[in-house]
DNA sequence: CGAGGCCTTGACCGCGGTCAATGCCCGTGG
DNA sequence: CCACGGGCATTGACCGCGGTCAAGGCCTCG
């Protein structure tokens, strides 16, 4: 049931994204009982908000269906940080964790369902089982790789190099979201992002 | 206005670090006895490796005094991810968390000294004390949020900028690091920092 | 059929990279 | 003491990547 960004898997967090699956699947019933009881399936529209910039990230969304995706507003421009796809956990991170107003929005850019779990609850239910306070700390270990590697490629790659990374390693991200999401996303420009494309 | 978002920005950081902080003076005296068991005192030289690429990362290095770089050998340039001050704890975070090879050296850039501790002991004491599990979890959260702004200003700002960020959050780094590692540091060219500088 | 998303294409230009020469500081040896 | 060499930083010439502005093309949906 709980799963992670499989999609976002690049070949060296393999090892690291099993030993999580591999924890999950040993975790014990009453566990399993807890989460659910902390969680509950809610619908979004094409367009709706998971998350508004300014409010508090007070539950996290684990992807059912559909696809999410999370940007801020700086100055006149959107800037795209991340994307969810089915069984990504969406949540804007530092909001969350610290529980300050978010600097970003997480939208649905179609219609989607997501698994909803409250933030406080989740607490509780750290303090109660050990074991989840280890998973959590384990996807945020995940999250962290994860954002060093993209760090990493906007350290050391062109806009070009970016684009042909994302295509090989989250080729249906290319096809299933809208490229002005996506220059954003890379921190390029719609106009050359169609240029890049074109030069393939 | 981006110093504003970003005052704003280190603002919450600091209070979480205060939050870590409230939450080290309360652990219990037989706590800090165990950390005290795991680690030990070392002084490395200038230009010495803390860690070298290729190798696990199986210690972290809470520096003392002087100054740490880490960095990676990616083509044939040196890019430098991260500095370390006093107070500091120096790890290669992708190699310590899943205990495989780092790309990633870790090098005195001054002489100085570490309190260095065991990862295999802090996970037994983790698992001895859940409160050092909660402690190594929120210095995880720590990292990512700060990865989460360094991505930003790569995914937003220019050089110029970059730089004026670093000269007015960490202006002694900028007097106490070689421009070189400066420059790598913000993802650009040695020639083209020394204009920036000039231009100011 | 027209309007509005979404993407493409063109013209132009500035930021920042590369290569190469020069300057500056300092430790070492003649 | 001076001379030389090496490490580090500055400066200049050149150019390509990628941004901006603006004008289309191409959908889908009233």
């Amino acid at each position: 049931m709980l799963q992670v960004k499989n999609a976002k898997a690049i070949h060296t967090m393999i090892a690291y994204l099993k030993k999580i699956d591999d924890f999950m699947k040993q975790l014990d019933d009453s566990i399993l009982a807890k989460l659910n009881d902390c969680s509950s399936t809610v619908s979004f529209k094409k367009g709706d908000y998971l998350l508004r910039q300014g409010h508090v990230c007070r539950q996290s969304f684990q992807v059912l269906s559909g696809i999410a995706r999370k940007y801020m507003v700086a100055g006149d421009k959107e800037l795209t940080t991340e994307f969810f796809f089915e069984t990504d956990v969406a949540i804007s991170f530092e909001s969350y964790v610290m529980q300050t107003p978010s600097n970003e929005h997480i939208q649905a850019i179609t219609d989607m369902s997501a698994s909803v779990m409250d933030y406080t609850a989740f607490q509780h239910a750290k303090a109660q089982y050990p074991q989840l306070a280890e998973l959590d700390a384990m996807l945020g270990d995940y999250y962290a790789v994860w954002l060093e590697k993209r760090l990493f490629q906007f350290h050391t790659l062109s806009a070009t190099e970016r684009y042909q990374l994302l295509l090989t390693n989250q080729p249906e991200l290319v096809q299933k979201v809208p490229l002005t999401f996506i220059a954003s996303y890379l921190g390029i420009s719609l106009e050359t992002l169609s240029r890049i494309r074109a030069r393939i």
